[in-house]
DNA sequence: TGACATTAATTGTCATACAATATTATCATT
DNA sequence: AATGATAATATTGTATGACAATTAATGTCA
């Protein structure tokens, strides 16, 4: 176990969370009262209600008088809170499930959501897109910092769909993966010449997705993404069971 | 003004949470101190922190010693939480920008949603949206009644995705939106001759969809959804100015 | 049996005190 | 005067004790 850092709150909040997301208290079900935990936890009835105003906060718990906190149903959970998000993929297989579906949505949302910034951009942005293609040029060599590139890419693309919904999504889901990055650290993917060849490819199918934008072509910056969207997931050689994540009713 | 319901730190975290997200106190601002909070709020320190706990839970604040609890940047909220989403959408204007923000999410995202499903719902699955349809038939002359199963048929079709982020996607939304709702209160929609037609048109759209997803033919499927949504779309007669968001930044 | 009052367990709120933390001001040193 | 250490101070973080409010469970009476 690391050494547990933050305020006693944050990480009675965190143990908590953890526990109900983790299925060891299930939905229906009466936590300890807030005496009990204090005592379980060895702090005091302040920080036990306040991780628990946190808890929730996102949908996890809800308390009255005389019952105690209840875990509430999975549907009223703030599922894609990143905390939440983040506690939901704690183990190697959640994780796994969770990007195997991750990319599906991306190949969903964001082939449209270039069709929509080729619409929609404003010159300023246009300019942002293509700053952020220039980075990534600079940084080819670099396995991490092309990464992050890579994405403030395409964060700068849904940014200019002009679609708050879009935008939130990625950002959500973003910082659920920073999360849960840092519980599985251990830096995941290493440079080999495969992977920097890829990279290169990566460069020219981003270079397509740009021209089209810049050309204010919908239709080919659709397509340009599709394409950019399936090499990259074949290429990143995802090797996923692909095993079928049994439905969460 | 309704009257207040609720704890008090409940109200508490509505009142700042609302002042937040509507703009009141600015990213980079410092709220007022815990004290002078309980002293304006008029309620205990303790009300104050649990409600700033709340707040600090879904990204809009957070509290540093010496320093106060400051507003966080925007990229930080936890958009997609229902609580924000509801705060967000609370003048008529930001109300109908993200009604046209959502629809074009669903027409993004649910033709491929039907498509998966296509592929892998369940037997059980199948039958559970073929009786979410059977109850929108029963339901064609009760326009609320209708809409609230339509939602269930849609909500069936995207948990047979197997894709849970879709999912929470929907969930939250849905959320978000009821709980706008009730700020709006006004049941939105009179029933007319048209809309009662509407109703009709939308029953046989649907069921190309469910007919579709029985034989398994996610082209289909997709297809169908696509002209449901499109149809609906403009049946409901969006009135919408089609106002341009200005993108957050 | 059923309506109603009582009890008891638990959360909700308040007040107070002090510890921990981080900013700001002060002061000594060069 | 610039710099770095040090102290003062404002604010949150935690603990404790008390009581009010709420409500599930229980018991009582017609």
């Amino acid at each position: 176990m690391g050494v547990r850092v933050g305020t006693l709150s944050h990480q009675a909040a965190q143990e908590l969370g953890r526990r109900i997301v983790g299925g060891k208290y299930l939905p229906g079900d009466a936590l300890p009262s807030e005496a009990d935990l204090s005592a379980e936890l060895e702090v005091s009835r302040t920080v036990v209600r306040e991780a628990l105003k946190v808890l929730a906060a996102k949908g996890l718990i809800h308390s009255r008088p005389r019952v105690g906190p209840m875990v509430q149903p999975r549907h009223a959970w703030e599922r894609l809170d990143s905390d939440v998000l983040a506690w939901s993929t704690q183990d190697d297989k959640q994780l796994r499930v969770f990007l195997s579906q991750l990319t599906e949505v991306r190949r969903i949302v964001e082939p449209d959501a270039a069709r929509l910034a080729a619409m929609r951009a404003t010159p300023d942005e246009l300019e942002q897109i293509a700053a952020t293609f220039a980075a990534m040029e600079e940084t080819v060599t670099d396995p991490n910092a092309f990464m992050t590139r890579d994405l403030a890419f395409h964060e700068a693309i849904i940014r200019a769909s002009h679609n708050d919904l879009l935008l939130g999504l990625l950002l959500t889901v973003r910082k659920g993966l920073v999360a849960s990055r840092q519980v599985t650290t251990g830096t995941l993917r290493q440079d080999t010449p495969e992977t920097a060849h890829a990279r290169e490819i990566a460069l020219q199918l981003h270079r397509a997705v740009l021209d089209a934008l810049r050309e204010r072509d919908g239709q080919r910056a659709h397509e340009a993404m599709v394409h950019l969207l399936s090499t990259v997931h074949e290429a990143i050689g995802f090797m996923l069971d692909h095993e079928r994540s049994d439905a969460t009713r």
